[in-house]
DNA sequence: GCAAATTTGTTCGTATGTATT
DNA sequence: CAATACATACGAACAAATTTG
């Protein structure tokens, strides 16, 4: 055989909405109506949708319709090389950043954590989770941790639920001299967990993933650079572009506006 | 009513899952098998099975049966800083990266590369398009765009389909002393285009996401810095996590195993 | 505010096709 | 070739969400 059918009416909208018969936002025809229009099953219309929601292209709303995603006007998030905060900014104009009071919570280190920050298996850390609206539009939860031996040590803000002024690097060098010397980003792709679904507001089924930043900060000693503190930072993927420069670059809001649509020939 | 059935087999699957009462690798019962346990249609079994391959929990093989997905053991690429190219490893070893003849092709550029190139709309452009792997497994396909005026002054090497042996930065300072003073990289997350998923073997259901990285090279002018370069490197998300180092830091391979799991506190 | 109409979501049953062992 | 497992397809009925009158 050919194709499946479904595959052949699932390719079919999709070549409608690639000419541009089906623009951003339109409603598809219900699905009674692409039943008839192509001779199948309600089913196999549904698995139709199904597989063009999974690529993306199209969203079902239960008693509503379906209707052709729109694509969002995406943040552009430069991602901070310093100790300095990343900057957001949306169609060439930089956004506030609206950050909650943080929430502050003492844990036993999970194994993958405790090694990251080389501790002895479930010693004491401090959470300090922040999330981040943009423009009312929840744009990343941020959450740090750190050993319990710096607060021990006399950062005691640490443990505090109040944002910290200066910022806690800034917080720490001062307070007991603990300076970053470097820091390693890791960045992994997936889908959400279910806070994060809720938070961000994502379909609960996991089609759409998250970024996730670990950035291991470190301070210098006798053996080298060790690290001291551990920052997941989590985007939403929809919504979001990375920055990062290096060496002389033109401001992101000088510069050519970055694509939505990854075709670069014709 | 609480909780739709094929949500509720669904959970009590992935609770099985989490509780390490079926393994990555093992695999499930029979559609069949599952119909009679939970009193349900295989409709609804399928379904559920569904939602789990939807959200990355279990693979389904047609004739062979619905699997946990067992973790790929995730490579880890560090970003170049500087010219020198990304480097590999795994488990804490280096790989060696194997590159394909590079496909060289000229175009007139699209839309959104000749507004980050700063080229007039449809201006003609240089692809050079390579694909790598590592350890036998498709990691990464690399394509960069020059505006073809570089060929006119005298790079000529750069239309052709060979590989430059110092890279192409190297090639263009030598030749006619283009000097990239830095480098901006956007970073984007989405599902495959077809050509994608066929290079990676992703599931052409586009559940799988590919982090696509563009890399905009800028040279000094009386203007300030002016781009003359765009490279797009895809990634598939499934195995592989980017690495980005800032100051003093430890090399990736003496450092602690990062996780694939995103827990941290117990 | 309520009722009707519309649309998608869930669930069942059944049959047949295709891939793998 | 036969058995098993998932994939596709059809039909039907009711539930839930939303809009409209």
């Amino acid at each position: 055989m050919a194709e499946s059918m479904y595959r052949q009416v699932a390719r079919d909208i999709e070549q409608k909405i690639q000419v541009g018969d089906l623009r951003p936002g339109e409603q598809l025809p219900s699905e009674i109506e692409l039943r008839d229009r192509y001779n199948a099953s309600r089913n196999t219309v549904r698995d139709a949708i199904r597989w063009l929601v999974s690529r993306g292209l199209v969203e079902s709303k239960a008693g509503q319709g379906s209707f052709v995603t729109r694509g969002l006007d995406p943040f552009v998030t430069t991602l901070a090389a310093g100790p300095e905060p990343e900057t957001v900014s949306r169609g060439g104009e930089v956004l506030a950043l609206v950050t909650t009071r943080p929430r502050v919570e003492v844990h036993a280190a999970a194994d993958n954590l405790a090694g990251m920050l080389r501790l002895r298996a479930s010693a004491r850390v401090v959470s300090r989770r922040y999330e981040r609206f943009v423009d009312g539009v929840p744009w990343s939860v941020q959450t740090s941790f750190y050993p319990m031996d710096l607060v021990t040590r006399g950062a005691d803000y640490l443990a505090w639920a109040e944002p910290i002024k200066q910022g806690a690097l800034a917080y720490l060098e001062e307070t007991i001299a603990l300076k970053q010397i470097g820091h390693r980003d890791t960045l992994l792709v997936g889908p959400p967990d279910e806070a994060e679904a809720r938070f961000f507001s994502l379909p609960e089924d996991g089609r759409i993933p998250v970024i996730t930043i670990l950035r291991t900060g470190y301070t210098d000693s006798r053996q080298g650079p060790v690290p001291f503190r551990l920052t997941v930072t989590v985007f939403a993927s929809d919504r979001n572009q990375l920055v990062i420069n290096y060496g002389e670059v033109p401001s992101v809001l000088d510069d050519a506006v970055e694509p939505r649509r990854r075709v670069f020939t014709r």
